[in-house]
This record gives C-alpha cells, sequence and structure tokens, in this order.
DNA sequence: CTGAAAGCGCTTACAG
DNA sequence: CTGAAAGCGCTTACAG
C-alpha cells in the first residue's frame, strides 16, 4: 500500500495526501478527514525510507556506548553498572517521544567509523556518546559531521580549547566534582583523616573529577594524601581488587576510602572481608555511582548518586532540539548529584 | 557526495559504481579497483535510504523488549536481570555481523503497534521478540506481516495449534523442563521431601515449564506438594517476598524452595534471613536463570544457568538467514540449560 | 486549495 | 562488460 493507492481510493492526488500525513495547514477539514478515514482503514504506513530520502526526518536516534578498555570476551557492556540503566533510559524516553533508538556497541577505535557510517548513511537524526574516552580526534572527527551530537561525561574545556563548539554539539555531565567533595567532606567530619583513593580510568572525565575533587579536598582540610592511599582501579572490579591486596600486604592502612565507582568500591568490601577487616568499623568506604546493588548487599553501601536517568532524558531532549533547528549551537548541562548515607561510612567514630 | 559523483571521479557511469558496491561479478579487476579507490578516497557511504528503497535490505533487526506487567515507573526493563544481557548479546552479535539494532520498548498492549509500524515502514529487515507472554492474537498478527520474526520463550504448540507456522518465523527457547527437573532431582538427592516453589507468571512459557517440571518432578518421586507450598511470584522480587512473609506467619515450612527465577529466590533468601532462618541450614534454595548476581550473594546462590548468550545469538543468526531467503521457513531451537551448584542448595543432609 | 512534476540517491533489468 | 533509463515511495516548490 503507499501513498499513491490512499490518493485513488480517497479521491485526491498525492501531494494531498502527503499534506495530510505532514500536518500541513492547507488542507480543508473535509479533505484530510476523507484522507485520514482511507489511511485508518487501511493501516497504511508511509515507507520510512521514502520519506527520509525526501528530506524527512528519520525519527532514529543512534546511541553508541563505547567501552574501549573492556577487552573481555562475552557480556561486556551490560555487566558493566553503568551503562544499562544508561540504555534503557535514553529507549524510553526517545520512544515516549516518538523515536527509534538504533543501538550499537564501539569496542574498538575501528569500530568509531560505524558511528560515522551511522551518519553518514544518514540512517539517525542525531547521536548519543556514551563511555567517550577523552579523545578530541574522534569528537572533532564526529563533530565535523555536523549532525547533532551529544556525549555524555566529557570535559567542557577541552571542547572549547579546540573551537569544536560550533556544531550541533551538547556535552551533558553530572556534578561529580561535588559529589566527591560531599563523600570526602562526610568521612571528615566522621573524624577520619587517613583516607585512600580508588580512582578510575583517568582519561575519563568522571575518573579526572573524582580524583582532583578528593586532592582538592583533603588539601583543603590539610590532610596529607598518601601515594599508598592512591589506588589504581581504572573503574574494574578487577583491577581494583587488585590493588586492595597489594595494599593490604603493606604496613599502613587508611582508615576510610572513597572509591570512584560501587563496583570498584563492592570488590574491595569484598577483599577486606576476606582478610577479616571490618566495614565500616575498621575502614569506612564510600562508592560513586549508587547502582542498584547498593542498597542490597551487606553492609549496604553508602555512594553518591549519579542522575541517570534525568542525564538520559536530557540527552535525548538536547538531540530532538537540535533535529528541530538548523541552527548550529553548542550547549552544557551539568545535573546534580547527591550523597546517599547507607551503612558502609559508618558514623561518627 | 553520491554514486554519481563516484562515477565521474572514477570515469564511469553510477551502474558500475554500484554493481562495485554491491560486488556484482561481472565488473573487471581493474575497473573494481578504479572503483573502489575514489570510494574511498572520498570516504563516500551509499545513503542506506536510497539503497532500501531501492529493494535492498536495511542491515538493520528489530528488537523488541516486552514488559507488559512491568506497570512501575522508571528503571523498568533493565533493572530486570533478564533483558539486559539479551540486549547486550543481540547488540554485540549483530553488531559482529554487520547489522545494526533497532531497539523499542513495549510496556503496554497499544505498543505493539510500535512493533508493526517498523516492520510495516520497512524499518527493519526482521525482528526479535524478548519476554512475550502467552498471547496467540498478537504473533498472529505479527507473523502476518511476513517478515522474518524470532521470538524468544515461547509455547511451540501453540504456534502449531494455530498453523502460524507457514511464516518467516522462529522459536527460540531454552531446555526450562530438563533445569527444573535437574534442581528438583538435586534437593531430592540431597533428602528433601518437603519441596516448595516460588512460580514464574503463568502465561509465560518459561514460567509454566518450570512449575509444569517442578509438579512432574515431585509426583515421579511420590512427594506430595502442599498448596501452602506453592507461591506465586510472578517473577517479581517484590511479590515473591510478599508471597515468603505469608508463607512464614503460618505453621509449616519446607525444608528447600525451588524459586523459578533468581531475582526471587534473592528475595526470599533475604526474607528468611530477616526471620533468623540459615539458608541452606534450615531452609535450601535454588534459583534460576544464575545472573551475574548469583554468584556474588551470601551465600553464594545455586541456580539453574540459561544460555542467554547462545539464545540471542541464535535469535540474531535466524534472522540472518531468513533475510537471506524468500523460502517461508518454520523453526525451532531450544537450547540446554545447567545446574550450577554453589550455597545455598547446602549438602547432603 | 490542489495537482503535475521534479527530485531525493540508489538498484537493476534491458539493450547493446 | 557497461551505460541510459525506469523505478523504489515519498515530499515539496511551482503553477494555477
Amino acid at each position: 500500500m503507499r501513498s499513491e493507492d490512499i490518493a485513488k481510493l480517497a479521491g485526491v492526488s498525492r501531494s494531498t495526501v502527503s499534506r495530510v500525513i505532514n500536518n500541513y495547514p492547507n488542507v480543508p477539514e473535509e479533505t484530510r478527514v476523507k484522507v485520514l478515514k482511507v489511511i485508518e482503514e487501511h493501516h497504511y504506513e508511509p515507507n520510512s525510507f521514502a520519506r527520509a530520502l525526501a528530506g524527512k526526518r528519520t525519527d532514529t536516534i543512534g546511541l553508541f556506548a563505547i567501552s574501549l578498555s573492556g577487552k573481555n570476551i562475552g557480556n561486556r557492556i551490560y555487566q558493566n553498572n553503568y551503562f544499562a540503566p544508561f540504555v534503557e533510559a535514553v529507549v524510553d524516553t526517545a520512544n515516549a517521544k516518538g523515536f527509534y533508538v538504533l543501538i550499537h556497541t564501539v569496542y574498538s577505535r575501528e569500530d568509531f567509523q560505524k558511528i560515522k557510517q551511522a551518519f553518514m548513511q544518514k540512517r539517525i537524526d542525531g547521536g548519543i556518546l556514551v563511555g567517550i574516552q577523552e579523545d578530541i580526534e574522534i569528537v572533532r572527527e564526529l563533530s565535523d559531521l555536523n549532525a547533532p551530537l551529544v556525549i555524555i561525561d566529557y570535559d567542557i574545556t577541552e571542547i572549547l580549547a579546540e573551537r569544536l563548539d560550533k556544531g550541533h554539539l551538547a556535552v551533558i555531565n553530572s556534578k561529580d566534582y561535588d559529589g566527591t567533595v560531599a563523600a570526602i567532606e562526610h568521612l571528615i567530619a566522621l573524624g577520619h583523616q587517613e583516607i585512600g583513593i580508588v580512582c578510575g580510568e583517568q582519561n575519563t572525565y568522571s575518573g579526572k573529577e573524582r580524583y582532583t575533587a578528593y586532592l582538592d579536598t583533603m588539601r583543603k582540610h590539610e590532610l596529607t594524601v598518601k601515594d599508598s592511599f592512591v589506588l589504581n582501579g581504572h573503574f574494574s572490579k578487577q583491577r581494583a581488587a587488585t590493588e586492595m591486596r597489594k595494599l593490604l600486604a603493606s604496613k599502613e592502612l587508611p582508615t576510610a576510602i572513597f572509591a570512584s565507582n560501587d563496583d570498584m568500591a563492592l570488590s574491595i568490601i569484598e577483599v577486606l572481608h576476606e582478610h577479616g577487616i571490618r566495614v565500616p568499623e575498621q575502614i569506612a568506604v564510600i562508592g560513586f555511582d549508587d547502582i542498584d546493588l547498593a542498597s542490597r548487599t551487606v553492609p549496604k553501601l553508602s555512594s553518591v548518586k549519579l542522575p541517570l536517568y534525568e542525564m538520559s532524558k536530557a540527552a535525548v531532549q538536547k538531540i530532538i532540539d537540535m533535529v528541530g533547528t538548523s541552527e548550529p549551537s553548542f550547549s552544557t548541562l551539568s545535573l546534580p548529584t547527591e550523597l546517599v548515607l547507607r551503612e558502609s561510612s559508618g558514623s561518627k567514630r
């Protein structure tokens, strides 16, 4: 069934059918009703490719989940407690607004070609990038495509420095700095002085921010940061566990540890338990992200809540806004985090 | 950049460019190389919509995650430990084979229109349905579209009875019956006689199979099934917890419980612990699905492993096979499960 | 208000 | 082996 068939049945031309479908104002109510009736009766759906080819939107948003460090086989992306809720929220929001979501995973630098392809083949109206590491080359390439692009978790200063702010670009972050400060200051308020950190990927905006905030806060309160208390966990459970075991082998231990994500926090708590060290009595722990699991572990994990849902929602909205206008624009949004206290951080000592 | 531009630069016609792109045999090596060179140089990507419109495939697979019972707001689908790995595996497999994945979530019966639309608008070459409840009407509607369709977890006898087996349809299941039998018989071998079950959604193939297998196995071993030991958990943590609390309020308790999924198993273990009942010493528990979390809880959960990855892989492969041929076909695949013993099931009593 | 026609960027019989 | 042309199913200036 094509628009031509509908036209014949309704006794009008294809032009008019098209006008009705696209809600053109200059169609008399009577004609509109007549045409709509035929469309309904025959369950007609305009061919999306023909529409797109004729210049209409595709009503599809690309969602690109990037996981360059995850080389392991099998459940790679979604085993990560960060991506899954993201994907869900984006799909939900986009669906609710009448958009489809085209998903593609990026495991290697070559895979970025797939993103470019999706744009160049005009498959999508715009794209959302999540999980990207600092790599201004790629951002430049993608933004040069001049299609609506939203990047989650990226350093804006870098984009400004490179003058990439004149395409259809938006960056959406969370206030990880503030969240980390809140976590560290809470530990300090509880009386902790020897506070360690398990860092995330340092070529990641959130990884850097969380580390910097830790450093700044310690300095502000005139607490010394022991080198041995700074563990490189790379946002990975395994690496965090390994580092923690190394630390345990040495003499000195901190009295509190801030982990740059919950996966690592949970992982080091496990290691601590293996060694008979009680959390929070002997070592207090605070994580970051506030994943689902955080409230169901023993002890329940204190964590800084990432506004994942709000971020995804904002990302979709941004794409849609940008699709709607041809004006180039660069915008930025930074959503607040929140310290959620449970058991692992303990109380006043 | 269009094929016409490439043609000019290469000194050939659009026809030839197209032949090169589509790997037609009747192009001399020399011409092929010449054209490919120009394509490379200019990073030319054929417009996917024009190709599709001219009759080519879209190279896109639809993935529809159905969650009719999940009325709760927020993280609905991916909070469920069943969908997330599925989505990942499908995206991974499809991507690896050069296909994009178009995702859409279905929360209501009306949302099924979106699936039909995706097909009718020719957005996808074929679709995969996961999470569907028994609803032959919808299966009929979808299979009437006559596009490649793979359904995960569905009762084949129903499809055969309705003669829906002549379209481009495939059903992929796991051997839940066998898996459940193995779990129950293991408990029996450990000496349990009073075995309860927490059922899943009964309008779901896997929900029914797991329940039936439990019943059959108990009967086979001449063990009585107490009505009060059959809890309706509907695959939901909350409902399972509520039912478990009710059971605890009564006098009699089983010595072992089989839960139709891990979420419910974990949930009832929590409730048991709240009431000071030790698992597995006082009540042994076995779950189903073998989710990621199963190996990280206290006690570690024994569970029947669902071959999620293999199932998704098979689903994608089926779609691709069906896209490749115009012959109608109906096929079925049932992949084996595996009983994974950890701590919660206990040992010989 | 509305239709005929051109155009979107491909593919593929058809003819040579 | 290869090009000119028709066709895929829409949209949208253009003309009336």
